[in-house]
DNA sequence: CAATTATTTTAATCTAGATTAAAATAATGC
DNA sequence: GCATTATTTTAATCTAGATTAAAATAATTG
């Protein structure tokens, strides 16, 4: 919030560029959308990208990027006050869904990371193998002080991202169901925890 | 089994062409995959494709009617025996999951949906819509015969399918890992029902 | 306001890869 | 083995869409 005010006219427009971009990518897929599309929401010429971004592949980079952030933000945020390890949990999942559902929710279905260039293929496989151990850290505190089942935190971390991760698969938009999923989609999720 | 007798030389290799591309598709992204790639696998041309296959649309289209085919096929033969619920649900796990795993398992993130024509686009979703009510209808009968605890069956169908799609994004074929999943998965995704 | 810098557009290129047509080879049935 | 049909290759096209360069407009600054 405080951050908005400091931010440069070039920041904001990169910032709704990406949003733009993310919502055409997982509307229209990747291979499905062109440059033009992502212009085209902005108002701006796909030329115009150009100064912001240097390639297509950059711009998803960036896209995922982002996402990661969002996702790490979640997570710091349930994290930040330290109760019962069930109850962090239970909150980054209603944090990770708002986020998804809300204005913000980026890509979260990252199949254009085999194409990326190696140094950006790199960092964001990085960036979501440490979320994942962010989350399996997170399932391991709450088995200590025994507010979660033992389990194998690997795999049940794994089905748990999966469920996340897919609902932009069968969610797409509609208020009603948008409110139902933060509402009861975080307690399905820990029912076997 | 008694099919592939049958099996004219064409479907053979269309169905092995299918196979290829699946795995292309999965392992290097759709727009990162060219029709070279997957001929290069074949052994063959990539003018030779079209032998088989209208254009690239066309040959994603068929990978996700063949991904959705075996899926039916999984859970087909689950419930073919009418034990309990609950059994039925485990052993669904267990096929979709060698499926996943196994030789066989062609793409499961089907993100090039949106790009596909149309008349394409309405049937894959029209199978995938089928696949989870089919799963939704299962989970029903396990809450009728009490092996499952009541629950919005929606919402857990996707929280479940969401688990077993995902797999792919993180097994990359490790043999261990596999025989650990065909194992530990099911259990783990029945836990909470 | 003049000068400088930031942003966007116009108007070409440029290119990988999809697609096609015609020719060549292989398989098959008789 | 000949004739026919099936499969694959060779060798061009063809095209959408990415990318670039130069020019035009808008914002900012002193």
């Amino acid at each position: 919030m405080a951050r908005k005010a400091e931010e440069t006219r070039f920041q904001l427009q990169k910032g709704r560029m990406l949003k733009a971009a993310a919502r055409c990518f997982n509307q229209k897929g990747y291979s499905g959308t062109s440059l033009r599309d992502v212009a085209d929401v902005l108002g701006l010429t796909d030329a115009a990208l150009y100064y912001y971004v240097r390639n297509k592949e950059e711009l998803v980079y960036l896209c995922y990027v982002q996402a990661a952030d969002l996702g790490r933000e979640a997570m710091q945020q349930a994290g930040s006050e330290g109760e019962n390890g069930m109850d962090v949990i239970l909150r980054y999942f209603r944090y990770h869904i708002e986020m998804m559902v809300g204005e913000r929710g980026p890509i979260a279905i990252m199949s254009e990371v085999p194409s990326l260039k190696p140094a950006h293929r790199k960092e964001v496989l990085e960036l979501s193998r440490r979320h994942s151990a962010n989350f399996e850290a997170i399932l391991e505190a709450g088995i200590e002080d025994g507010s979660v089942k033992p389990c194998n935190v690997r795999m049940t971390g794994n089905a748990i991202m999966g469920s996340l991760n897919w609902i932009p698969k069968w969610f797409h938009g509609d208020s009603q169901l948008a409110k139902n999923l933060v509402d009861e989609f975080p307690a399905i999720l820990a029912r076997g925890l």
